[in-house]
DNA sequence: AACTATTTATAAGA
DNA sequence: TTCTTATAAATAGTT
């Protein structure tokens, strides 16, 4: 959100780094205290730097947020407030996601190289003038139908992952 | 950011609470994973909400975060500054991957609302017997080019992987 | 579950 | 670092 589009990778250099963490982490405590007001809800926030400064946020303060996630782990709390987001589920979640988009991406690779073929080795000036039964034309509607699978499996991942992060 | 500039106070209704409580928690989640990936930090947030409903998240997990910061807080722990149970290149760089690939998918769903539209919208029996400058084929071209940069991404972040594995 | 009109968050720059 | 400003992102109200 700024002057150009970043990519979401790891700053190298150290200074920018700094600045960068310096503002997104106030970003965020910013965010988390707007939810806290606005859905009366708890939250605990902790951000270990790479210097190993740790930085906090809680509403009503992290200590209380973090012990009650511990009772509620507890299978002796009977209280309703069941399924705690385990750690190695989200985890193994996050895996099967990511194998997920690989294969989903693998797909739409495929029809790239068929598609390049189509239309590199289909040099033909007039290649494209051809009727419905072209091959460009098949070759789009097959597309069409992969990018449709592809945007529902990502929407069902992104669904499952949030509900259990 | 939205339509309308909103209060910062308690949202009374209560679908509306939980409709900004669910995109509201996804970004800041979101938020927080790009500050992982970007500044090497590892972060844990916890949410309670009205109901009592836990969600997480954590890079490298929660738990590891809240220990690190239980020790860091014991006077004695000055000694154990170790707490290996960070730092996992792998795991940073899954994260990273992971968010490209949602980005990835978004610019190919885009392409293919586009698409879809080009299609649909378009029903004239003879569109696709249209001349070079024809929107079909704009739009097959265009998704070619998105196809080989999706396909480049994924390539150089399967090999940043496995480099590290 | 989508879609925009707007508001926010921020990446660069000063 | 702090402030400014052009842009990218998040999201409130709608359908």
């Amino acid at each position: 959100m700024g002057r150009k589009k970043t990519r979401m990778e790891l700053i190298e250099t150290e200074s920018a780094r700094h600045v960068t963490f310096s503002k997104r982490r106030s970003g965020l405590f910013k965010k988390a205290s707007e939810l806290c007001t606005m859905c009366a809800v708890e939250v605990a926030i902790i951000i270990f730097s790479i210097g190993g400064k740790a930085f906090s946020f809680g509403h009503p303060n992290v200590h209380s947020v973090f012990n009650r996630l511990r009772f509620s782990e507890n299978p002796d709390a009977s209280t309703s407030s069941n399924d705690v987001a385990g750690q190695d589920p989200i985890l193994h979640d996050l895996n099967k996601t990511h194998s997920d988009l690989i294969e989903d991406v693998g797909l739409v690779k495929k029809l790239g190289k068929k598609m390049r073929r189509a239309i590199m080795e289909k040099p033909k000036p007039d290649w494209f003038y051809a009727p419905r039964e072209s091959l460009s034309m098949e070759v789009l509607y097959e597309m069409k139908k992969a990018l449709e699978d592809v945007q529902e499996n990502v929407r069902r991942d992104k669904e499952r992952l949030l509900e259990q992060a």
